[in-house]
DNA sequence: GGATGGGTTTGATACGCATCAAGCTCTGGG
DNA sequence: CCCAGAGCTTGATGCGTATCAAACCCATCC
């Protein structure tokens, strides 16, 4: 083996136990001997360049991915052919929750930008988690999170307006943004104003027009994907204190 | 122990083993000596009555409930005060899955209907899942449904209209009542038009207004909550090749 | 370097649904 | 039995956002 090769192999032997999101992502909360258990059950990394797909509506399922790096949107595809993004991912998250249901997946998971994914055999995950409580409860928090996240969601397409769906959108990723070490003010897009607009259940236009209003208010400030939050507290008061009427 | 008394705690007696929802709720797929471990972990059953609340946003979490009987919502309230159903469930469902997340409810539960529901600590289910494989698969296949279930929420409040959106319900309730053995062409709608309308997206006029037009287009009947379908295939149809455009 | 195309912005217009309003129908309680 | 109140229906009007359209920006590729 030379040594081009053993680099490669020494970059796909993935460990747990050294990865720098493990305060974020499945180990949380493990000893670290419960740690290189779990490096047994988490085999492989994948990368998906941007525009790939990890996978599809309809794929069996076999594998939960842990994203160590990059960025990807889930998409239903409804039976007129429109296209609903039902969350975007980032690094420490966990993908592939909805093909547990009935062994196959339901949605498109998609990489929005050149991503790497660990790929955790749910078979083994089920093996080992009989062993090894801690990690069986951790994964059941995931996710019911996934589930409350869910529940947020609709509350926001169900009874807020265009620009307090923006507001809250550009909060949310802001929070994760800080959560992972990142600026809380400043970040790129990875996604189109499409994209944001279905998940928000808006037109693209709409998102545009947002983000325009939003800047002229010195709320943001935007240059094409570039965002930089200006004033926080004010897109916070969009959210609560609306005088306007909703559905 | 007088003989009214007797009756009563036998009535309490719960036992998943002798529970007609069996084929429906937790214990799906279990053999029938898991089933007898399964009546150790449920162990009591609680009424509600119409209009009281099984638990709020905020209580501390400790038990799982599976609908026995009976029909309830789940609602957030916004900062604004807005209130939005996230849920209604039946019998047979397992509501509680979001306090999972964080040991604490996010969400109001509320009967409308005189309901019984099954309580089931989940200290203990965790206890007993560790030596129970197929009850810890199934829970995980709940939760995974439940996040299904919401994205499919989401495709529908981000991207369909407000008839299409009152037609999926209407079909979604009709196959749920026949999954539980009853007419899936006649039934009660236990909640208001405002419910309807919050968990829709949409106002309660809209959907009264689509009610009298799905009858007048003798898609359904509608008297007050009693609804008829009369031509689900035409229902349906709304659905997938709306001509309409959405977001 | 110019062409090509995807993504974005901005404006004008249209339409779906919210809103406001009024009257009706049930239900439960005194 | 009638009253009060909650829930529902239906109509008239207005607002918010979709839709249509055109121009612009940027990246990529010949």
């Amino acid at each position: 083996m030379d040594r081009a090769a053993a680099v490669n192999m020494a970059h796909l032997r993935v460990a747990c136990s050294n990865c720098n999101l493990r305060e974020l992502c499945l180990p949380i909360g493990l000893s670290s001997e419960e740690l290189d258990r779990v490096d047994q059950i988490v085999a492989t990394r994948r990368k998906i360049r941007r525009g790939e797909v990890l996978f599809r509506a309809g794929d069996r399922f076999d594998s939960l991915y842990a994203v160590r790096l990059g960025f990807l949107k889930s998409t239903l595809v409804s039976a007129d052919g429109h296209e609903q993004v039902t969350g975007f991912h980032m690094a420490g998250e966990i993908v592939g929750l909805d093909g547990i249901s009935a062994d196959s997946h339901t949605c498109d998971t998609t990489a929005l930008e050149d991503t790497e994914v660990c790929v955790i055999p749910y078979e083994r995950l089920e093996e080992f988690s009989a062993t090894l409580p801690a990690l069986q409860t951790h994964l059941r928090k995931v996710m019911s999170r996934e589930i409350v996240r869910e529940h947020g969601v609709m509350l926001l397409l169900g009874s807020m307006r265009a620009e307090e769906r923006l507001a809250a959108f550009l909060l949310n990723l802001s929070q994760r943004f800080e959560a992972r070490g990142y600026s809380r003010t400043e970040f790129v897009l990875r996604m189109t104003r499409a994209e944001i607009g279905s998940y928000l259940g808006l037109k693209l236009e709409t998102v545009s027009r947002a983000l325009s209003h939003f800047a002229q208010e010195s709320l943001i400030a935007v240059d094409q994907k570039h965002v930089r939050i200006v004033n926080a507290e004010g897109l916070r008061a969009l959210l609560g204190s609306s005088a306007l009427k909703s559905p």
